[in-house]
DNA sequence: TATGCCTATAGTGTCGACACTTTATATCAA
DNA sequence: TTGATATAAAGTGTCGACACTATAGGCATA
């Protein structure tokens, strides 16, 4: 732990020009700024954030490794454009997923995560009774939730892959449709019992709760675009 | 569907220079010519492949993507190093992931797709026979059954993850610790349940049985381990 | 007027070269 | 002899330029 270490973290945090444009862009893309369908032109992009060509494509290469943006030979890259049924299969991939997830976190979670959970919750709930029903914090604080069990569970793989690719999806398509959930105290309620059966060690039971609540989740969204479609479809004719 | 369709096709065939180069560096990888920890020289690799470093680092960063290469700015790439536990972690995702994948084959698979997974069991069952236990067909065979499964789930993400992502890495260990499983019979008995559950249209049951399936690979890997280290330990004196 | 072809423009794919960092080697001092 | 320092070599990050492809628009023709 010399000087020699102390650079080298110091010249980790002044990352290559690719990951810092890299990192941009999502936030652009999560936030809306680049809009789902958007093409993207690599001169114009490259002049609008002042580097060249090179670093700018390896970006977007790995980009396309977050499934952020698509690419086709020749013709470009554009911004992925969720559609419903895509959504519904992410969120059975995290059904999966956060489930075992959970169900490692009531294994290896540490007392201390685990009360920083609770603690997590307790203002989730304050948030939600300022806000009285309908609340804001979902959007974020929900998938800190889920975030601090997926790094509860120990398994770096899970944490990738959820963490990596998929919540960049979640995140983009709560900014895109400012989906917050329709029902804040039932998964406020939800969070609590799944931290219980966490603190009681209950793997089986954790996994369980992880999966209904993620299930509930998906059959409301499914529930909303089967409306939207329906109203639309009245709105065709 | 005219001349330009075709020649579309063709051209989509000819992908781009990095497309195919990552291509041919990925199945290097996965037959251990590339051997695990080996570092990656841009300029040789691009001497190798007759290209310029441009479309390699594009390769690379693909490469980086399926995880197959690890890349520290300013100092290199190397071939991932498997461990004993991110070997674990990786099985632990797939019982998540297969299982949740099997429980949408039983939902949504056709029938034809059915039958194409008891003729591909049959073909299993003879090269067994023919060479009387210990079996090689499992390196990709067992692959191929999986793989089934998961495009029978007709979620495009699951295939996405697991075949793109996991598939690769368990391919490599495969042929890294040339481990083919140590138990043919048994597995072959197991993937026949699955079968008889799918075409039951039992989700509850296929995704219970591939999950305990996948699990067990897990554990008789675990176990295998668990020897090395405790003979390494002994001849480490 | 509509359709097909041709041209021009924008854009992607690829390349070679330069700047800076890392690492190895050699030299000098203790 | 050992250690550190300075220098050289190799390698990565970045840039600008060129070749080829795809798209759009104008033109001629049916």
């Amino acid at each position: 732990m010399t000087d020699k270490t102390i650079v080298r973290s110091i010249q980790m945090e002044t990352r290559t020009l690719a990951d810092r444009v890299c990192e941009e862009i999502v936030t652009a893309i999560v936030k809306g700024e680049m809009p789902p369908g958007y093409k993207i032109s690599e001169p114009e992009l490259a002049r609008v954030y002042g580097i060249s060509r090179g670093p700018l494509r390896e970006a977007m290469r790995r980009l396309e490794g977050l499934r952020l943006i698509e690419r086709k030979p020749h013709i470009g890259a554009r911004v992925v454009k969720l559609s419903a049924n895509e959504l519904v299969e992410i969120y059975r991939v995290r059904e999966a997923l956060e489930g075992m997830a959970c169900r490692l976190a009531a294994e290896f979670m540490t007392e201390a995560e685990i009360q920083g959970l609770r603690d997590l919750l307790d203002a989730h709930e304050r948030s939600v009774e300022e806000l009285e029903g309908r609340a804001y914090f979902q959007k974020e604080g929900d998938l800190d939730f889920h975030f601090r069990i997926v790094q509860g569970s120990k398994n770096a793989k899970l944490l990738e892959i959820l963490g990596s690719d998929l919540y960049h999806l979640v995140r983009m398509y709560r900014y895109q449709f400012s989906v917050s959930s329709s029902r804040p105290k039932r998964a406020l309620k939800e969070h609590r019992q799944i931290v219980d059966a966490i603190d009681a060690r209950d793997p089986e039971l954790a996994e369980l709760l992880m999966r209904r609540h993620i299930s509930a989740a998906r059959r409301n969204i499914e529930a909303k675009l089967e409306a939207v479609n329906s109203t639309s479809g009245e709105q065709h004719g």
